[in-house]
DNA sequence: AAGGCAAATGCAACGTTGTTGCAAATTAAT
DNA sequence: ATTAATTTGCAACAACGTTGCATTTGCCTT
């Protein structure tokens, strides 16, 4: 897990910090998107408010992570899948919040369809947000 | 206009104040949606901030206005059509932002295509955003 | 039209969230 | 190991959002 850890940044041209390592364990440690309060909530009080910020920050730049914005007004954060680091994201696929636990996780699987735009728009980029209840609070 | 800002709160059980008169006359002046910040700017000096946060938490409830997240973490808000009051929104059309204004229109006339989900996942609201460039800027 | 009640507003205080500059510490390269 | 560049923590600050309470305003009844 620290190797993969390491990999990951390195692969990305970062440093390898303390802070940096923590905050990617978190990503991979679950599945679901992680808000900048949550992560400092996890990481605990080892890290400053100011370098989780700076952190999040570095990672979406590099495409290590990308943002999921959400109808309650909080962005959220999940791991970019391998294929699209340097900025260039390959992020076309729908995001799932659930109502009734608050996770939110990438459905991967499910493709956002194309939208043909009225005269003189021009898509640059496309986000798909559909709230409801999720897999594990249905049964 | 007055006329017609005094029926859409009085159709929706509201009380008529100077406040709520100003906001929804700011709404109906443009087709764009407007963040708290700007609502605060054009308002003037003449409402308190408080006063705009409740009076949209308002029009919220009654179902006068709909939110939109976006990307950079601020919410707008749109004034809903005809049909929508109550809390129950037909909210199922595509929201645009453009990246080089930064206007943010609801396009009513492109509708969100219906998606599968996965086994498991229920759906219950969807909310579709694509950023780009918008037919003003692109002449 | 006036009085009384409920609702809306403004104000003050507070908590949270996000930003910036700078000095100290840590990382990576030589 | 030394050095240069990057990263971090701290402090201060700015923006955003919330709450309680006193005052004002809108609206209903008579």
């Amino acid at each position: 897990m620290q190797k993969k850890i390491d990999e990951l940044l390195k692969k990305n041209h970062l440093s390898i910090t303390g802070g940096r390592r923590k905050i990617l364990e978190l990503f991979l440690q679950q599945d679901g998107a992680l808000s900048h309060s949550d992560i400092e909530k996890r990481a605990g009080e080892k890290f400053d408010r100011v370098t989780v910020y700076r952190t999040l920050q570095t990672f979406l730049e590099k495409g290590l992570i990308h943002g999921i914005p959400s109808p309650d007004n909080s962005l959220r954060y999940a791991l970019c899948k391998e294929d699209c680091s340097g900025g260039h994201h390959h992020d076309d696929h729908v995001h799932f919040i659930c109502t009734s636990c608050g996770i939110t996780v990438c459905l991967e699987e499910v493709m956002i369809p194309p939208i043909k735009l009225p005269g003189g728009y021009v898509s640059e980029q496309v986000e798909m947000l559909i709230s409801g209840v999720c897999k594990t609070c249905n049964r």
